[in-house]
This record gives structure tokens, C-alpha cells and sequence, in this order.
DNA sequence: GCCCACAATTGAATGATTCCAGAAAGCCTG
DNA sequence: CAGGCTTTCTGGAATCATTCAATTGTGGGC
């Protein structure tokens, strides 16, 4: 994540942001998009927790819904790592992709490799019509990786096995 | 690897394989491993439902158990496309991704679109020590696309959004 | 053929997510 | 700024995939 671009989006108002996809301003709703503001890549329950921080009793309902409602009208987008429940980010729509820690499941933002949606060019698609390439990069983040004298070098190590 | 290669390990003796890598030829194991060279990117319960109609009453867990032990011997491979429940393929070590049909969660084999794991070079890994790079295609496969006359054209239309 | 570590069975629990029906709140119109 | 329609939120319960725990069963080296 290259903070600047984000930092824009973050600051817009949420409820500027709900009126403009047509949906209607709720103090869930704004609560949601505020704490994704404050917190990339959060857990359902980890928005739960937030967005009851500050608004007091909402439903775990409520935010579920909040959430697809979002994702619905393209102000959040979901993403799913394997093994990982789900978790929400407000960067939509440009091509960005995540690294995943294998140990604690900590994610974190990457721009696209390539220019240009490199990873669309699939070999053979079979007949499907494809709209979306989307990456996972699975590794270490830098806590879980073992101290560098333990290994060769964390980064030019050549056991890539994918 | 090549195709070639992962045929021939669609017609090796599960047993064989099983014993190659120091794991205990049992009933279930091999019919799973049956299973999934004719049914690639089986979900657990397909799976389970094909081994019981080989062996008569298998348990749930044992399907699970085996999946697991498979996985962790490097035997097969588990998938996990999001919203999707788990699946498992035989194709393991190639350096190959995934279409995912997003109506009906379709799945085909795609090789990777450039020679050498293009997808490792990500842009800045924040500090990740990165292993893999997983990328998922989403589109329509060919049952789910809409009829050729009611859209501009399903391959070379524009809208790609990611 | 016997033993024993490893597998499978049985039964129940977990965790994320969704369904349902009723109550509450936002938003448009008058 | 009040009425009424619609959408959203609440609370409780259900579902689905997956996992845990304890007992019973079996493959394969001795």
C-alpha cells in the first residue's frame, strides 16, 4: 500500500461515500466505513468489536449486513484468504493485490507486479470469460520469520517452491 | 512440470504413492486418491460420497483425516476459493492456477500465463519472505456465460474491473 | 501369526455465516 | 415538520464445513 493514495479515500466522508452509491446513511453504516478506515484488512468481528466501541449495541446481524450491503455497492471489497475468515478493505477498484502471513495470517497490501493486470493473461482459459485475476502471495510477515542467522538470507533464499 | 508429468501421476499406483511417501496403504486413502484422479477439484463431501459408493460406509472424519494427511504429505493439493468450501486436486508442485466460475463455482486448470512464476515478483513485499504466489481467476465458464447475441462479446468485451 | 503405533469410528463441539419475523429508523412527499 | 413507505436493525435460532476427543479397529514390521 502506497499510503498516500489511500490516505485520500480514507479521509472522504463516509457518508458522502454511502449517498453517492445510493444507499442510505445509518450509524452502522458509517460506523463500518470509519472503522475500516482506521483498520485495513478487519475481521467481521474485529468491525463488531470497533463499530461497538463507538456506537454502543449493534448486532452482529447488523454488521453482516452492513458489510454485504458495502460490498454490494463496491465501497468495500471482501477478501477471503484460505483458512482465514473473512476480512474487508476499503481500497476498491484499483489493481491491488495481498501478501499473506502463513504463521499469524497478517495481510498486507501489494501493487499489482507488472503495469498492467499482468496476471489476466492466462494461458488457456478454457472458455471462461475471465474479469478478475486476483494473487495471494503467501510467505512470512516480518515478526514470524526466524531470526537471520538462523537461515541463509529471509529475503534472497531460493526455496521457492510455487 | 509439465503436463506430461502430472498425467503420468494421474495413472501411478495410489499405492505407490501412498508408500512413497511413508504413508499407510489404507482402504479409504486409496479410494481418495482414486476419487480425485477422476474428479479434480472434488469438494470433501463429493469426495466422501465417492469412496463410499467404492468401499460401502466410510466416516466423514476419515474423509477429512485422510484429506489432511494427503495435504500434509504433499500428495495433494487444497484449494480454496473464496466462498467456496474446501477442495482438493492431485495436480501438486506444478506451477499452475485456477478459473473459477463465479455463477455456478466451476473450476478449471489454467498453466501460468508467463514462462517462470511471474507472479512471485511483487512490487514490495513490506518484508515478507514470500514462497508462493496463488492467483485465482474469476469469470463466467461457458455454461454461465450469457448468450453470444445479448452482450457487445464475451472475450474481447472491456469491462475489466480489477 | 503377534503386537502396537497409526487409522478409522462415533458422537459431539466449534466458529463463521445466514435465515426469519418483528421492531425501529431513515428518507421522500405533502 | 408530520405521515407513511421502505429499508435496515434486532434477537434468536439454524446451517454448513470443519475439528476435537475418546474408543475401537487394522496395517505391516518383527
Amino acid at each position: 500500500m502506497t499510503l498516500t493514495e489511500n490516505t485520500s479515500r480514507l479521509q472522504v466522508d463516509p457518508c458522502q461515500l454511502l449517498r453517492e452509491a445510493g444507499l442510505r446513511v445509518t450509524q452502522p453504516r458509517v460506523a463500518v466505513l470509519s472503522t475500516l478506515a482506521e483498520h485495513p484488512h478487519a475481521h467481521t468481528d474485529t468491525i463488531a468489536t470497533a463499530v461497538r466501541g463507538t456506537l454502543g449495541a449493534v448486532s452482529t446481524q447488523a454488521v453482516y449486513d452492513v458489510l454485504r450491503a458495502l460490498n454490494h455497492a463496491g465501497l468495500v471489497r471482501r477478501i477471503e484468504p484460505a483458512g482465514s475468515p473473512a476480512r474487508y478493505e476499503l481500497r476498491v477498484g484499483d489493481n491491488h493485490h495481498h501478501v499473506v502471513c502463513r504463521d499469524c495470517g497478517d495481510i498486507a497490501d501489494v501493487d499489482c507486479a507488472v503495469g498492467h493486470r499482468p496476471c489476466l493473461d492466462a494461458s488457456d482459459t478454457h472458455g471462461f470469460a475471465i474479469d478478475e485475476a486476483e494473487v495471494t502471495y503467501w510467505g512470512l510477515c516480518l515478526r514470524c520469520q526466524p531470526p537471520a542467522d538462523d537461515i541463509p538470507h529471509p529475503i534472497t533464499q531460493g526455496a521457492v517452491h510455487d
